[in-house]
RNA sequence: GGCCCCAUCGUCUAGCGGUUAGGACGACGGCUUUUCAAGCCGUUAACCGGGGUUCAACUCCCCGUGGGGCUACCA
């Protein structure tokens, strides 16, 4: 157990089979803000044991997504497939004082029994009555048969029967440990002080005891994290929709809003505060406010952080963050002109594609009825639209101010709706849009006669 | 099936024996308004069930029920 005067050494241990997952990322956070808010070191180690499904490009995806969410590390990345030798030295020990051997049935004959002991309604397990002499097999761990109970400091007391775990599998073979094997190993060397992770591990827990037991070394803390949970309340996974950091990197979401989002989804200080960023999580943050039950994703929770997060954004930067979604050659002014009236109405960035496209675009395409505003008749769409054209085109200095100054009284005398409805939509071609004085700001005088021209050739 | 974990509005949650059960997201309504957002105001909506313990249970205990996780020569 640690004690008080034991340094805080935390850990993140993905295993680099698939991008970086939502739930991992909020586990690497959770393991951050612990590690700086105790003055304690955060290491990164990636489980890359299985070499079948390990990938580098995952493993860059994984580095990449921590980068990209501001986190940062103190130690590593350790890549398991590099620890071999270390590994080699347990296994050997384990082997020599029998606590281990060589097991060589075949996984047809293990599948069999798993069976049988299902039908007869037994807990799975496969005690080995037929030790290898031969170095041949995978290597099993011989459990000892007692009572497990740890201090889980999110859950409290935990307790298993280690009869029911059987010789359970601790290695391929001398040097390539399996998944219990590798953690206990790797937390022992590196000292971690305390394992967070997932819940999805509180039954690998009483594993790992027992090995720490058999080779003698410190047991770290544990405390297991509610899982995130897909809208069935089942764990998020590759079945449910966006579950990897890149997807909503991707599609627009602000690292600072993901951020407070998933710090927020099975932990709050207990205050009515809201919006965090990453130094005020540090602050706050305590493994005594995390829930024990599991959260579902919100997707319109989230959309609402990044609303706030993009509002908060300086127009400069927000301007870079948003040039990917607009035309390749824009103009960057002209693109932070249209960005300052998106800035408020943005959910996420993508949809600036969507919303600016009559910016971009010189050939607006107009359904005549659209040009209307509600009874009024076609003939009344056009004589405003051609009022306005006459009188924009006596205005030299095409800003927001002069404009409204000089249209409002005309609005008023001929009805708001009436005039400003046609005008706006021979503008944008568009149902919903900014207003007109704000779109023809940007647009400056010469689209915008040419537009209200077109325009008027549709009714 | 076995083992383990969990349980307050639709969702994220506050609550740690005595509260009109609070906030946020969403939804809905209103104001504003040429439209759509935004903004402001308001409405809706929860303690899974049953036993205890107690003067008093959302809160503590037990049992149900429900949900979830694990059950690999994956991690």
């Amino acid at each position: 157990m640690a004690s008080g005067q034991t340094k805080i050494r935390v850990r993140m241990a993905p295993s680099p089979t698939g991008l970086f997952h939502i739930g991992t990322a909020r586990s690497t956070l959770y393991n951050y803000l612990f590690a700086r808010k105790n003055k304690g070191k955060f290491i990164l180690r990636i489980e890359d044991s299985d070499l079948e499904r390990s990938k580098k490009e995952y493993e860059d995806d994984i580095i990449e997504g921590i980068k990209w969410l501001g986190l940062d590390w103190d130690e590593g990345p350790f890549r398991q497939s590099a620890r071999t030798e270390i590994y080699r030295k347990y296994i050997k020990k384990l082997l020599a004082s029998d606590q281990a051997f060589y097991c060589d049935h075949s996984q047809e004959e293990l599948e069999k029994e798993k069976r049988e002991q299902m039908e007869k309604k037994e807990a799975p397990k496969h005690i080995c009555h037929r030790k290898g002499k031969a170095k041949k097999g995978i290597i099993r761990f011989r459990a000892p048969r007692e009572k497990i109970v740890f201090n889980d400091l999110i859950r409290g007391k935990v307790e298993f029967e280690s009869d029911l775990l059987g010789d359970f599998s601790i290695a391929k073979d001398e040097k390539t440990p399996l998944y219990n094997l590798g953690v206990v190993v790797d937390d022992a060397e590196m000292k971690i002080s305390h394992v967070i992770r997932g819940e999805d591990h509180i039954s690998n827990t009483p594993k790992q005891i027992l090995l720490y037991r058999a080779l003698d070394l410190a047991i770290p803390e544990f405390a297991h994290l509610p899982l995130i949970l897909g809208p069935d309340r089942s764990k998020m996974s590759k079945r449910h929709d966006s579950v990897s950091i890149r997807q909503y990197r991707e599609e627009g979401y602000l690292p600072s809003a993901m951020i407070n989002f998933m710090a927020l989804l099975g932990w709050n200080p207990g205050t009515e505060k809201e919006i965090f960023s990453l130094d005020e999580l540090v602050k706050e943050f305590s493994l005594e406010r995390i829930h024990k039950g599991g959260a579902i994703f919100d997707l319109d929770r989230l959309n609402w952080f990044n609303s706030q997060y993009i509002r908060q954004m300086n127009l400069d930067e927000l301007t870079k963050k948003c040039l990917p979604y607009l035309p390749k050659d824009v103009d960057l002014d002209y693109a932070q002109k249209v960005v300052a009236l998106e800035q408020e109405r943005m959910k996420k960035l993508s949809q600036i594609s969507e919303t600016t496209k009559f910016f971009f675009e010189d050939d607006l395409k107009y359904e005549p009825e659209l040009l209307i505003w509600k009874k009024m008749a076609s003939k009344e769409a056009k004589a405003n639209l051609e009022l306005l054209e006459k009188k924009l085109s006596e205005i030299e200095n095409f800003d927001r101010e002069t404009l409204e100054n000089e249209i409002m009284p005309l609005a008023e005398k001929y009805g708001k709706g009436e005039l400003l409805w046609p005008l706006r939509v021979a503008l944008t071609g568009q149902r919903a849009s900014p207003g007109p004085f704000e779109v023809m700001e940007v647009l400056g005088k010469e689209k915008t006669l040419k537009r209200l021209k077109k325009a008027n050739n549709a009714l």
